[in-house]
DNA sequence: GATAATACGGAGTGCCGCTCCGGTACGACC
DNA sequence: GGTCGTACCGGAGCGGCACTCCGTATTATC
């Protein structure tokens, strides 16, 4: 990574260096805490000693507990967006690539216990980076939509944002629900909804 | 122990009218402050103080916050069952019957913001007021798939607990995110992909 | 090395679900 | 109607949460 070309234009700018390295420090410690306890039984003071850094330098670092969410969670965000563009590229296209995309959100939104929630939520959250980063994933949503109506494997009204709600409402139950492994069945029911008819 | 007899021949254990009252407005308090701000929202404190009671008797009444949500949310589930079997005893049956009921499913949960979590964790609750009507509910469900199949209107696989949880799923949705009035269209997907092909 | 800008740490706040216990008032028995 | 045991009441209090404030330590700049 090259140094920040613009700090030209702030004149007090240069970020600290301890600030930057508690910055990562809080970074991993979140991580590694949501993927323990998951993000919601997550507690911010926990967050915050496991980085050996007072709490008030968290809640510095982000200003609420989605904001650091976010940060955690937009990578493997990213992750869906690479997977959808590899998906697209492949010619010819996986058979079932909407259903294996769709898998993977499921998977994205379920690894961390309380995340579904927060991303139906997502679109409160406009000009965040969570908002900016679940957008984008809205975007592949459509693209993978529009390229599956096109193989005709969708039915023609289904829009990327229904899908990403359907896949959102899949994972929610996931982590509600007491009982194991549901997930693959109401993945086929939704998907029998869905498909060309 | 062998107190039995000695409880036994006090008749009836005669509950006091003042716990009896304090109960009653418990739950009309609680009631009116779900249907005002959601059962989420609704702090047991301001239920207790509403009800014009002290915190300690709340909880004397209802050992957990489950438990009179419970209380309140039982009467409509009764109702659901109710409009089940006159579903059910129709004849001939409504077309649509099925879609009717999840409809009113759907409707009860939403009603009150925060139901469908701890709707989708009723099975934790063997044994309480709300696991039992729970377990109620999954019955008719069951009935209704049943005779829905029996018409030839839903896939031969479908069970009731799957339709009660894809409801759950829908109403989850419906208040969790921010979109308004995604639930018909939602709920169509749903039933285009459970009923019989 | 002095100085000002900046970030740090942790005590503190208010709210939550929930507990505990001293005192109150209810209802049974005489 | 009086008295008495006790079921019941009220509310202070607990631990934990997300989140804030401010005196202090650290950093970058000169």
């Amino acid at each position: 990574m090259s140094r920040e070309a613009a700090e030209g234009s702030r004149p007090h700018a240069a970020v600290r260096t301890d600030a930057r390295r508690n910055r990562a420090r809080l970074i991993e410690a979140a991580s590694a805490l949501f993927d323990e306890v998951g993000a919601d039984a997550a507690a911010m003071n926990d967050v915050a000693r496991r980085a050996g850094v007072g709490p008030g330098t968290l809640w510095r670092h982000f200003p609420n507990k989605d904001a650091l969410i976010a940060e955690i969670v937009g990578e493997s965000l990213d992750g869906l967006a690479n997977l959808a563009a590899d998906l697209l590229d492949t010619s010819p296209p996986e058979p079932d690539f909407l259903r294996r995309w769709v898998a993977a959100l499921v998977r994205h939104i379920t690894r961390h216990q309380g995340l579904a929630a927060r991303f139906a939520r997502a679109s409160e959250h406009v000009g965040s980076p969570l908002g900016a980063r679940c957008q984008a994933v809205e975007q592949v949503a459509a693209d993978l939509v529009a390229r599956a109506r096109e193989l005709g494997q969708v039915r023609g009204d289904l829009t990327g944002a229904e899908l990403i709600r359907l896949a959102t409402a899949v994972a929610w139950l996931d982590e509600a629900a007491t009982e194991p492994d549901t997930t693959a069945r109401l993945l086929d029911l939704v998907f029998d909804g869905i498909r060309a008819r």
